[in-house]
DNA sequence: CGTCAGGTAGCCA
DNA sequence: TGGCTACCTGAC
């Protein structure tokens, strides 16, 4: 099995923190991954990663192994709270979600819990998508935009009122036109989402961090509110606190790569604490 | 049985 | 802008 020589990467931490869906783990510590039309596996033994079904570069890409993950983690260590959700899950590095598939997904998450967006984006494969195999694992691709045509059948995926949001987007969404928003500022890009039907503030900001090249971006749910008003706004009257005014915060505080702050304090909140 | 979960649309002051 | 509330569904 090919394999790539890391530092600064742990590869449970990144798909445990809760940015990214359609993966499993496997008895032998290995996960399989499911990313639009691919089925591939990972392993990772101390600085090799192991993997298998797609290629070297697919792997790098994903993961963001080719960014100067030191860098980032200085210009967002701004304080000892920041520094210390860093510290616990070390190694953590946002991926490069497919876009179409990752607004879905967070179409999908709104009011939700995690394990039902699992079920939810894995019956919709199943419904929707093409039997795919990688050696002797099987599954479903994740369908193509405009494949999401039939309503009824997006009910049958226990998305409940989700669904005319999924389907709605389907019938807007060009694909070409929303990998496009990877060129355009991160405003333009949270302000050409928000206009699709169950994608708000949230929503926008995750599908631009999580597949758009958007590490300025600072998505806020009940965690993130949670966690900074805990952190950052001590004393505070939080019913005067606004999620915006919390978003507008977080990017001006830690700066060009606020998502990775973003994420830290999530995923610490959720878990750690 | 109620409650709750990674928000958002729609409506109103 | 900011503050409500209903909303599918399945697991406690």
């Amino acid at each position: 099995m090919e394999s790539i020589a890391v530092k600064d990467f742990d590869l449970e931490k990144t798909l445990g923190c809760g940015q990214f869906f359609r993966y499993e783990r496997k008895e032998d510590g290995s996960y399989l991954i499911s990313l639009r039309d691919r089925l591939f596996s990972v392993r990772q033994e101390g600085s090799k990663l192991f993997f298998s079904g797609v290629p070297k570069e697919f792997v790098i890409r994903l993961f963001r192994l080719d960014e100067n993950y030191q860098k980032i983690i200085k210009s967002i260590s701004k304080d000892e709270f920041i520094r210390k959700t860093i510290k616990t899950n070390f190694g953590m590095r946002l991926m490069r979600q497919d876009p179409w598939e990752c607004l879905i997904s967070y179409i999908c998450s709104a009011n939700n819990n995690i394990p039902r967006i699992k079920k939810n984006l894995e019956m919709i494969s199943m419904k929707f998508g093409k039997r795919i195999a990688h050696d002797a694992h099987k599954g479903f691709s994740f369908p193509n935009p405009g494949e999401l045509s039939n309503y009824d059948k997006i009910r049958g995926c226990g998305v409940g009122f989700r669904s005319r949001f999924i389907h709605e987007t389907n019938q807007t969404i060009e694909e070409g036109r929303l990998n496009s928003l990877k060129d355009r500022s991160y405003e333009e890009a949270r302000e050409e989402l928000i206009k699709l039907k169950g994608v708000g503030d949230k929503i926008a900001d995750c599908v631009c961090m999580f597949s758009l090249e958007k590490l300025e971006a600072f998505p806020v749910d009940v965690w993130m509110r949670r966690v900074m008003l805990e952190n950052y706004f001590k004393g505070e009257d939080p019913k005067k606190i606004s999620n915006n005014r919390i978003r507008e915060f977080g990017r001006e505080y830690f700066g060009r790569y606020c998502g990775y702050a973003n994420q830290f304090l999530f995923y610490y909140r959720r878990l750690q604490k």
